[in-house]
DNA sequence: CAGGATCCGGTCGGATACTG
DNA sequence: CAGTATCCGACCGGATCCTG
């Protein structure tokens, strides 16, 4: 499927567009929460963070918790939960003393990672823009 | 720049990855925060609605609340509002009566767009093994 | 028509304390 | 070490009312 047709998927499969009578595209609404659905996955505070630092390898827990600056346990914690659930990210515990756990990407979440990437590209590439463009809106 | 470089950025640059001492790598602050600041771009809950409706052109105040599903004139108005801060979205209003204000994509909102329609991409491509995967860990 | 202002409930997420 | 449990403040976003 093309990125186009995410938004004018045909109304046989699972999504439409209704076009008229609107003077613009309008969204369906299993469509605009289809979007959010995913936009959820990535767009919470450190889910992006957590599959960027598993990108080379399994990492134990508390590795994760030094690598990515700022996160409470309570937040690592729920976002491992939540990457497991939707199959991004798949945990391994040994039966060791200490205990050991480590985690690491499934295919899935290694795929996710590579668009996460683009999307982080479009972002390094315009980041500046964005700062001036801010600037200048907060002056004015 | 490459998507890897994103996070491998060389320390001459923005920001950079420390490697040593830690067992895998780990996410400068400023580089972290980096990410943070464009996903909380897209991450909110009408940005991409916005920006998806916006892809063909002008449209309407008022046809942009047609348009998406479930929003409100409040949450419309800021999430314009944070586009135009961004440089994302121009807007133009005209003297009539009544009054008509149009909103249309800059170049940089078009280049996000067909980002995020990447993202969109991989999202209707893995939706169903996602749902899947949840339902199966919410039944174990 | 295109918003601005205000109120308010739900949720996100940090801090802390505790456990196998 | 790798979590769980609880409390609680902040803020996100919906509903409603008002205005040029």
């Amino acid at each position: 499927m093309s990125a186009d047709e995410v938004r004018r998927r045909p109304s046989n499969t699972r999504a439409s567009v209704r076009r008229a009578p609107g003077p613009c595209a309008r969204w369906d609404d299993e469509n605009a929460s289809f979007i959010r659905e995913i936009l959820d996955l990535v767009g919470d505070k450190w889910s992006v963070l957590v599959i960027g630092t598993l990108a080379d390898g399994a990492v134990r827990y508390s590795d994760l918790a030094d690598a990515i600056p700022g996160v409470s346990q309570r937040m690592l914690t729920l976002t491992l939960k939540q990457l497991r659930r939707d199959g991004l990210v798949e945990r391994t515990a040994y039966a060791e003393v200490p205990p050991r756990v480590e985690y690491r990407l499934t295919p899935l979440g290694t795929s996710l990672l590579s668009t996460v990437l683009a999307l982080a590209d479009w972002s390094a590439s315009n980041y500046a823009e964005i700062r001036r463009n801010r600037t200048a809106y907060d002056a004015g």
